[in-house]
RNA sequence: GGGUCGGUGCCCGAGUGGCCAAAGGGAACGGGCUGUAAACCCGUCGGCGUAUGCCUUCGGAGGUUCAAAUCCUCCCCGGCCCA
């Protein structure tokens, strides 16, 4: 890692369109040239697992990492607590300790998988670094917060971010417990900034307000300059919140969506939006991303971006093998229906699967109906009822008549796997045991 | 604390005694076309199910009525204004 990196890190984040908000860039880009920077960003734990939404500041990270600064990543147990109103159009449910606790655990193995910790970056000195900041917040008591940090910030200004305005000026209102989040962050960079030389913050756009928060707070505590920057939110063309299917949203976490699920998502990702997307969710270099667009205008239909971005984001967040498996069911499921017991029972681990009695299967029945329902493929027997008439239902490849309540006979005497298909994209396997 | 406006299905939002499972839009889901696209077209979109049927739903609890999302009482939550 030369000082050329260092210094282009700038340039880089610009030309994937990842720069939406910084503090004066050309003292920036003054500081990046002068040596590696310390840099933070935070992360709530609000679920046990961090988000497709969470890749693009958080990768953000690793590239100022891999340009040769020095990233920590917080996993925001105490700020967890409170809930961060920015982006918020309602108040936030509070979490217990436990949850909390378990979810940091949870988020902090996340980060650290983003990271680089080893020997060879702690040669370096930038060896990334996790916090919580519990570790100084926890043992604060109220009176002191409020003379240390309270003080140095006025209403007026808490007043004036747009997160709180925004909330100000809605139906649900804020409390005070949201509205003092701000002080919460700004106290964690201003912490990060005295015990780690942390001079930067990074985050998403939503952000913004509490970053610069953290800088007023650092000037006046520390008569210190400190820079932030926002990257921005990743939206879809169509208007759709990005990274959110049907089912929920698109987690991190394979135990709650599946590589192929993150995969297939991203094979389906619009032209329009796949340039974007591979410039701000992967490290591919912006100059093959843009031969491979060249390549993929010549025959969209290839999806050849689509290709590359489903394989690469699954490889940083799943692995190399985990990217193949899933890159092996989608030309499996996509090519000829697998239809065989071992390509049945290739998919294990794949796609979704509910394990089912045969016993449970009432034979001649509406196990069909039944089946569609417990895989959560429907969400009522009437849902499955009306899916199936509108010719919405496959078992392994067949479609089904418009009024079959059953599945087929002879499935259920051989086989150890079924495939339930719904539309074209939705499929579940039943282990029969 | 006072006044006032409001809380409707996933979201927005109409409805102000029966014709309301509740308009309209969006989202979503299925089908068609296609590139596992977009746009567009068709269908569905509380549950049971297929019955001019029943059950659950319009912030909560009671009440009036043959009949309530709609009227009354109390309560909870929010906005705005006043104190």
């Amino acid at each position: 890692m030369g000082n050329t990196e260092r210094k282009g890190i700038l340039e880089d984040l610009t030309l994937r369109g990842l720069l939406q908000d910084s503090t004066d860039q050309t003292a920036l880009q003054e500081r990046l040239e002068q040596g590696p920077i310390t840099l933070y960003c935070g992360f709530d734990p609000t679920a046990d697992s961090l988000h497709l939404g969470h890749l693009v500041p958080l990768l953000t990270l690793r590239r100022f990492q891999d340009a040769g600064h020095r990233p920590i990543a917080l996993a925001g147990g105490a700020t967890g607590m409170v809930g961060d109103p920015s982006g918020r159009s309602e108040e936030r449910n509070l979490l217990d300790q436990n949850e909390l606790s378990s979810n940091v655990a949870a988020v902090a193995a996340q980060l650290e998988s983003f990271l680089s910790f080893d020997a060879e970056s702690k040669k370096k000195g930038i060896a990334a670094l996790l916090v919580d900041n519990r570790e100084w917040t926890a043992e604060v008591n109220v009176l002191d917060f409020l003379r240390d940090v309270g003080k140095h910030v006025t209403v007026g200004t808490m007043l004036s971010k747009e997160s709180v305005k925004t909330r100000l000026s809605s139906e649900q209102g804020l409390s005070f417990t949201e509205f003092s989040y701000m002080l919460l962050q700004a106290n964690d960079f201003f912490e990060l900034h005295k015990n780690y030389e942390c001079e930067m913050q990074i985050g998403g756009s939503d952000q913004w307000g509490n970053i610069t928060a953290g800088i007023d707070m650092i000037r006046r505590r520390s008569s210190a300059i400190a820079y932030g920057l926002t990257v921005p939110l990743v939206t879809r063309s169509d208007g759709a919140k990005f990274g959110k299917t049907s089912e929920g949203t698109l987690w991190l976490d394979s135990k709650r969506t599946l590589p192929y699920e993150l995969h297939q998502y991203l094979i389906n990702v619009d032209d329009r939006d796949v340039e974007k997307l591979l410039l701000q969710l992967t490290l591919i270099p912006v100059s093959e991303i843009s031969e491979l667009m060249v390549d993929h205008r010549k025959s969209p239909e290839d999806r050849r971006a689509q290709q590359r971005l489903a394989t690469e984001v699954c490889r940083l967040v799943h692995g190399d093998e985990e990217a193949e498996q899933a890159l092996l069911a989608t030309q499996g499921l996509f090519g000829s229906e697998p239809t065989s017991e071992d390509s049945l029972e290739a998919l294990r681990g794949i796609v979704p699967e509910t394990e089912v009695r045969a016993s449970e299967l009432k034979q001649g029945e509406e196990s069909l109906i039944d089946v569609l329902v417990l895989s959560g493929l429907c969400s009522s027997r009437g849902d499955a009822r009306r899916t199936i008439a509108a010719g919405g239902i496959s078992v392994n490849g067949d479609r089904q008549a418009e009024d079959a309540v059953s599945l087929p006979n002879d499935l259920l005497l051989n086989g150890d796997y079924v495939l339930i298909q719904k539309g074209k994209k939705n499929r579940h396997l039943l282990v029969i045991v």
